[in-house]
DNA sequence: TCATTAACACGGG
DNA sequence: CCCGTGTTAATGA
């Protein structure tokens, strides 16, 4: 592992922190559609994106589940870490939405270097705040907008995270992430595509 | 009115 | 055959 991907988060960490990130991480590369935490899982380890992204969902304990935010190249889930800490089963569901490139740090590390390093604290409290903007703004979503409206900006983020126009998703998946059922999804897809907003594949949906 | 659930048909891999 | 998709009918909020 080299320390220059590390400058890829745009905080200039410490030399001495690169070299203890150096020496505690595990660098791992995962497919895309896998489960990194699970619902009621205990959490010892959380993972500094260094490509890709992750999807991050709400779960209750019939398995329904909710989309709430994205974590992206450069970031982290810091609100994880209470949970972590505080040795409480998990309350959300992590999917890699692409293939991602993860560093992998033990929880006590994170916690450790929080008193010790000063660019580590901005880090964590940077997270904390995008994670909480980004709540919000899924929290906005349900309280003021039809399905309709959901469900163009939940493929309008999937366009721009991913930067292409042809999402490769189900029906079934994004009924699930937005917490309506698939007859719904079916029936907006199909008046989506009437009006030339998008092209409908199996597996896969083309924005215009 | 709009969402949900169940059920069914069709087609592709 | 299984899965993804499109659609309908009944029921409920």
């Amino acid at each position: 592992m080299n320390l220059e991907s590390l400058n890829f988060y745009g905080f200039s960490f410490e030399p001495e922190l690169k070299e203890e990130i150096q020496q505690v991480a595990v660098l791992k590369t995962i497919d895309a559609g896998i489960d990194l935490i699970k619902p009621q899982q205990f959490i010892k380890s959380i993972p500094l994106v260094l490509k890709g992204n992750i999807k991050i969902l709400r779960s209750n304990d019939e398995g329904e589940e909710l989309l709430l935010y994205h974590i992206e190249a450069g970031e982290t889930c810091a609100i994880t870490l209470n949970c972590c800490l505080g040795h409480v089963r998990s309350e959300i569901h992590a999917v890699t939405e692409t293939t991602v490139e993860v560093l992998m740090i033990p929880v006590q590390k994170m916690e450790e270097w929080s008193s010790k390093y000063k660019s580590w604290r901005h880090f964590i409290f940077n997270s904390y705040h995008k994670r909480m903007m980004e709540l919000l703004e899924s929290l906005d979503n349900i309280a003021f907008h039809n399905m309709e409206e959901r469900l163009e900006m939940y493929l309008l983020a999937k366009k721009q995270m991913l930067d292409k126009a042809v999402i490769d998703v189900t029906h079934k998946e994004i009924a699930t992430d937005l917490h309506t059922s698939r007859v719904v999804i079916s029936r907006l897809l199909k008046k989506m595509e009437r009006e030339r907003l998008i092209k409908l594949h199996r597996g896969s949906v083309e924005l215009l």
